[in-house]
RNA sequence: GCCCCCGUAGUUCAACGGACAGAACGCGGACCUCCUAAGUCUGAAAUGCAGGUUCAAUUCCUGCCGGGGGCACCA
């Protein structure tokens, strides 16, 4: 594999030893970034502030010496693997910024590198096969998916095939928790709700997801019912019991439907984990027996929380005390049953392998998906299974912003027990929540008299826009505007998933239906188009991407529209790490969108199939495979495939 | 009460402490006898309030105002 190169990380250390040379300090804290403005070149730094202080000089008098430098050293000697000059000068510009422009001839053969690395552009093996355990969408198994699910999928596949593209194994584990309250209340419905009739619904998950919200309500009004579900799931806790055999058998068709609606989007998972078969590996057990036998896990004799164990929060001089801190985490009640935190923790440990246990697994032929799908097994029969998902290197749960606490406390955990490492490499990839417009609110028939903004989804009320629902909805609008065509799937689900990903991931963000069935602008189709036009020149020219890997471009002079594509695109191999690291999908939607501005606008005003000049018509159709190479390679780390034609 | 996140054009979102705060939708103009108009060009329009730190603040700090989430022997 071929490995690109960093600008930005070689310049920055360039400038450290210019620095070093010249003033004979060391600086750490400078920038190297892109000015906003292209007029200010393609790389800026601000070292001449940083160094202002220290050195007691104007900043203006500090860029004016380390430019000349720059240009003696950096612009001089800094070439690429073929010996080209990567930049064209450095300057300094008031009030004190030193600019590098790269050199016209290391961008004219930019295109060139792409065509050659096709797939591999963009990728590294920085990860050196290291094994992340990526969970994502865990859906509970008690009713159809919604668009709030959606963005966790969206962001978890991103993040698998991201980190995947940087050389990491990741693997996708898919939390079903098919013995919790949530699937005990639509079991309960199953039973009573009798106003609700599976027959009118499409799926099975969609007609849970009416029965689970009658229920609620049911349960709600009715103390007798409450402690009737306490009862059940007193049940549950026996593996062998009638209960339980029904309980997963209804989880596990809910579940079926939930990867149906995940394959139509293209989501691949490599292993569902079994709330049930954690219960049944006493994967808790075995971690207690590590937990109270450390100093900072201690059992309550008094306080408020007597009769429990607690696990501490706060650095303290670890005494014999007995009673409880109120700030600490109780991890088993007093009639001793671990809380969810405490199994949590235990869960935490079996991803790292620290505990010397393992499940079984089986292989599932859902039928809903590229990967090979494995489920986790207590069934002695699978006890020696050929894969295992435990032990792994990294941990990074893409769970709600409303679980922070409950994380932040696992993290915790596995820090002041010892585990040092692992609670560094435990990552919680937080998102903000999915609200829905008001209009759409009102369009799902929820209340809106209080005339919010935007209003919560709520699963328990039946309020939210299924998955399903919206594909339909997308579907519907797209064949309305151009006809039944063949890639409409394609084109769709790149609508949906760019939607999801745009906006920071930390943030909450406001879902209206009739903006995502708005595929204009800022969106995934306008990157699928720029190219399908790309593409359709291409085709026209006959030259193939090996032919055009062949040119050597050597133009005395360039456009303006091809210096601007040349110009955003070799930035392509920074965005796909900067996004990575940052759990930043929406740089990388930002990108492409610029990349696809770029050469919609250089498609419109330049000529390439007619233009008569030999040379620059090859350079013209290479700027184009490149441009479609790396749309291609951007999107499939968004989860988005390209359609042929639109 | 304590903790975390968020307040940017009419709306939905950008901006690692940087150089005139970017887009998209919507609104107002202009472009198909050249490779796909799901496109291009173009106009109007914004940093909640008050202080502070800095050569430089949407970004950092303090206070206030507004919104969301959390702080269970729930999951």
């Amino acid at each position: 594999m071929l490995k690109t190169m960093n600008i930005e990380e070689m310049l920055h250390s360039n400038i450290i030893k210019i620095v070093k040379e010249t003033y004979d300090v060391d600086v750490k804290d400078f920038i190297v970034e892109h000015p906003d403005n292209r007029e200010f070149g393609d790389y800026s730094t601000n070292i001449a502030f940083i160094l202002s202080k220290t050195l007691k000089q104007p900043p203006l008098e500090i860029a004016k010496k380390l430019s000349y430098r720059s240009t003696q050293e950096i612009v001089k000697t800094l070439t690429d693997a073929k010996e080209n000059r990567i930049f064209e000068s450095a300057e300094f510009v008031a009030p004190g910024f030193v600019n590098f422009k790269l050199s016209k001839r290391w961008l004219q053969l930019v295109p060139n590198e792409i065509i050659l690395q096709e797939k591999a552009y963009g990728s590294s093996d920085v990860g050196g096969g290291k094994r992340i355990a990526l969970e994502h969408s865990n859906v509970n198994p008690n009713k159809a998916a919604h668009v709030g699910h959606l963005r966790n999928a969206c962001i978890g596949q991103f993040l698998e095939r991201s980190y995947e593209n940087l050389g990491y194994n990741v693997e996708v584990q898919y939390y079903a928790n098919n013995v919790g309250v949530q699937v005990v209340t639509s079991s309960m419905g199953m039973e009573m709700v009798n106003d609700i009739n599976p027959g009118d619904y499409e799926k099975f998950d969609h007609y849970a997801w009416d029965v689970y919200a009658s229920m609620e309500s049911r349960i709600s009004e009715d103390p007798e019912l409450q402690k009737k579900r306490q009862e059940l799931l007193l049940k549950l806790e026996d593996p062998n019991s009638e209960e339980f055999k029904k309980q997963s058998i209804l989880a596990n068709k809910i579940l079926m439907d939930q990867l149906i609606t995940f394959k139509e989007l293209g989501f691949d998972y490599d292993v569902i984990i079994y709330e049930s078969d954690i219960l049944m590996l006493d994967l808790w057990k075995k971690a207690f027996e590590m937990l109270k036998t450390n100093p900072n896990v201690y059992y309550a004799e008094t306080g408020n929380s007597k009769g429990c164990w607690l696990v501490r929060l706060k650095e303290q001089p670890i005494q014999n005390s007995a009673e409880d801190v109120e700030e600490d985490k109780i991890i088993v009640r007093s009639n001793g049953v671990p809380t969810y935190t405490g199994k949590d923790i235990a869960y935490h440990m079996w991803k790292f392998g620290l505990l010397d246990v393992d499940f079984g697994y089986k292989k599932w032929n859902s039928g809903t998906q590229k990967k090979e799908l494995w489920v986790t097994s207590s069934d002695p029969e699978n006890s020696l299974s050929p894969v295992s998902f435990s032990k792994v290197d990294y941990v990074y749960d893409v769970i709600g912003t409303e679980q922070s606490y409950a994380i932040d406390v696992v993290k915790k955990s596995l820090g002041y027990l010892g585990f040092t490492k692992e609670s560094e490499n435990m990552k919680h990839v937080n998102y903000g929540f999915v609200f829905l417009s008001k209009d759409t609110a009102r369009l799902l028939g929820m209340d809106v008299a209080d005339d919010k903004d935007f209003y919560a989804m709520k699963g328990r009320r039946g309020w939210g826009i299924k998955i399903d629902d919206l594909i339909k909805m997308v579907d519907g609008r797209l064949s309305d505007e151009y006809g039944n065509f063949e890639y409409l799937t394609t084109v769709r689900t790149g609508a949906i998933k760019f939607q999801m990903l745009k906006p920071n991931t930390f943030q909450d963000i406001v879902f209206d239906l009739n903006e995502a069935l708005d595929i204009k602008g800022y969106s995934g189709p306008y990157i699928q188009y720029a190219y399908v036009r790309a593409n359709s020149v291409l085709a026209k020219s006959g030259i193939t991407p090996a032919e055009l890997a062949e040119v050597q471009p050597d133009l005395p002079e360039l456009s303006e529209r091809e210096t601007d594509l040349l110009r955003t695109i070799y930035k392509y191999p920074e965005i796909v790490q900067k996004a990575a690291y940052n759990f930043s999908p929406n740089a990388m939607c930002d990108f492409l969108f610029e990349l696809s501005k770029s050469f919609n606008a250089f498609y419109n005003d330049i000529h390439i199939l007619g233009e008569e000049n030999h040379d620059k018509k090859l350079f013209r159709l290479s700027l184009c495979a490149a441009t479609r190479q790396v749309v291609v390679n951007g999107l499939y780390l968004l989860g988005i495939d390209v359609p042929e034609k639109m």
